[in-house]
DNA sequence: TAACTTACAGACAGGCTGTATGTAAATGGC
DNA sequence: GCCATTTACATACAGCCTGTCTGTAAGTTA
């Protein structure tokens, strides 16, 4: 069984992160522990620490992954041809859809920001996620003239987390998506879709 | 000094919750260890352990303590005689400049749910401001047959908590509470006050 | 005033994190 | 193809932290 290098640490690296993420999610960052990770993945402490430079660089790279796969599932649904009030609101559906992975709301929207720090995970967020629904509001002209989009985006990127978080603690979902969904359209009423 | 026991508690209590509080806001809350904030309020850990369960007993005193002046500070500014909207409107301003008050955000909206898990942190929230605001929405007559109450209130009540982390972080203050303002009242465009 | 309880201090037992050291396998230059 | 070097780990170690247990002085109650 000769592995290169690279198949290697591939390997090693994927399973550390996997291992990981179920244990974060099922006791959280702070009640996971490093050689429980290790255990959990098939090799010791010391491959840990040769991969990743402490406990929470490994969370982040869980996290990372997470929310790329949050992006992908959204860019996914909103190929360019679509109007920018469609777009919106279908990315709006894969945003929801895509939060219900299991774990994926603790990750993200709960463990993220105490372990990381809000800068950090804003800074995720941006690259993924919040930048689209930024954009999205942009082009649909939401609340133009009237209001910094800057300082709305925010606010409303905020009440998609909660609407993901409500759901997964056992929320009626179809009441939540509807209230979500009923925001935007207050949110776009009155915007014309283009210049 | 004669001491009653009753003094004497409540004085241990107080310095245990007050080093622990100011020790949370500056490290966080994994970051904190009880051996400093024994130190730092003067007494041992022998102390901490016989007042308080755990370390995360502790937190949640703290969390109590700091949800409980929220609270306080909103039902000062919203007496019975303001109409629906007035409250609501004075209510949410008054929640937005409790929450300036330093370390507000990290305790109640960053590590407390990590720490303390959504399910008891909603039911901090729910004992304090969030059932003002969902009072508020109601009475004012917000999404009216439109949507469940139950699903929008805490969607907003998520945007006012973005808006005190994003404000805290160093986002434009006035811009901030002005898209806050603007989308409670596209939320509570055409709702009647009164039945 | 004597029995009892409360408020704490100090010692102790695991467990965890990060580092340092050692070793086998892979890689790269000659 | 061989030797020097780097990579990928395993193991051992030091320091700290949490929660518990034991002991003691002060306060409370009968």
């Amino acid at each position: 069984m000769a592995r290169t290098n690279r198949e290697r640490t591939e390997t090693t690296r994927l399973a550390l992160i996997e291992a990981a993420r179920a244990l974060f999610v099922g006791q959280g960052y702070g009640d996971t522990s490093t050689p429980e990770i290790a255990t959990a993945a098939g090799v010791t402490r010391g491959a840990l620490y040769h991969h990743f430079v402490d406990k929470r660089d490994l969370f982040r790279q869980v996290l990372q992954r997470e929310g790329e796969a949050v992006a992908a599932d959204i860019e996914a649904v909103t190929p360019d041809r679509l109007s920018p009030r469609e777009a919106l609101l279908e990315g709006s559906r894969a945003y929801l859809d895509a939060m219900m992975v299991p774990g994926r709301t603790r990750l993200l929207l709960i463990d993220g920001p105490a372990v990381l720090g809000t800068a950090e995970l804003q800074a995720l967020d941006d690259a993924t996620s919040a930048r689209t629904l930024r954009q999205g509001l942009e082009q649909a002209g939401a609340g133009r003239g009237e209001v910094a989009l800057d300082a709305l985006a925010p606010l409303l990127a905020a009440a998609f987390d909660r609407a993901a978080l409500a759901i997964d603690a056992g929320a009626d979902a179809a009441e939540t998506r509807a209230a979500m969904a009923w925001l935007l359209e207050r949110t776009l009423k009155g915007a014309n879709p283009d210049e």
